[in-house]
DNA sequence: ATTGCGATTGTTAATCAATCGCAATATACG
DNA sequence: CGTATATTGCGATTGATTAACAATCGCAAT
């Protein structure tokens, strides 16, 4: 059984929910890539498989992969929002191109420390740092130039 | 005439638009405070002082109000996009308490130090560094502790 | 002052994502 | 099994944003 599996069946069980196989299906196609995903892509690459789950389901089950800390939301350059499968990563951040999407991830520890600082001198607990740079990648650029 | 007035009515001419009454009024309300502000919120203040604008005039002038950098979107804890007027002010990032809303603002040179350099190493050419604090205010945390 | 013309506005209708209500199934458990 | 919940899919509904449109406005050229 898969790391993710266990972790979100005992927080299931914590509540008296009970692990389904289209919550299973749904987790497949989460864990199977890093890509960032949303409610549509995420129906959409189900299909793809095969499955047939109403998105009204990945509406529901959304929240509570969230609150299981199974994804969370990423910064994304579209109006809704999106997410990325969490469970078994560091914690790092993302590089956005505004033109073509792609993602680049980096991590830096140094960033951490002094928001770790800013919270403390202003009294707050931090939760979560959220942190997406809006960039151009160095393709686009290329094209801009034309 | 006020710096952001007649910078937005450059901004305005250079396109071929007009810096009417009710756009006049709207910019005045963003810049009367720094509070954050949505479509919904933004509207009721302009209410308040007596004034009959239209959602869509304000849903209308939002794009503009971003392109000429006269606003921003902020980091919000709704679901829905808010914003805070920018013209004017160095650049900042913001600590949010996730219980009451309330608001921090904090600078740091580091951060935007080490982030031009994460853009370098990527390749990526920077446009805006998007960093909120999900947090619980030192006020909120004692309501918790009861 | 008048005219012409594109920009602007408010109203109303259309979109679109997200949520809800409910009847049909599936699951847990004694 | 048999009952009590939880879950699902469907379709309807909501709420925020956008679009269409017809009436005004702003302004520069008569
Ligand atoms: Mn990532
Ligand atoms: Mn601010
Ligand atoms: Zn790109
Ligand atoms: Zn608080």
């Amino acid at each position: 059984m898969r790391d993710w599996e266990e972790r979100f069946t005992s927080f299931l069980k914590a509540r008296g929910l009970t692990f389904t196989r289209e919550r299973k299906t749904i987790l497949e196609a989460i864990f199977a890539t890093h890509d960032h995903f949303d409610v549509d892509s995420l129906h959409e690459d189900l299909k793809k498989r095969g499955e047939r789950i109403s998105v009204a389901t990945i509406y529901r089950l959304i929240p509570l992969l969230v609150e299981s800390g199974m994804i969370r939301q990423a910064v994304s350059r579209a109006g809704h929002p999106t997410y990325e499968h969490l469970f078994g990563h560091l914690p790092h951040h993302h590089l956005i191109c505004v033109r073509c999407g792609r993602v680049a991830e980096f991590r830096e520890e140094r960033i951490e420390k002094i928001l770790d600082g800013v919270c403390e001198r202003e009294g707050f607990s931090p939760i979560e740092y959220r942190l997406g740079v809006r960039a151009v990648c160095s393709t686009c650029r290329r094209e801009e130039k034309k």
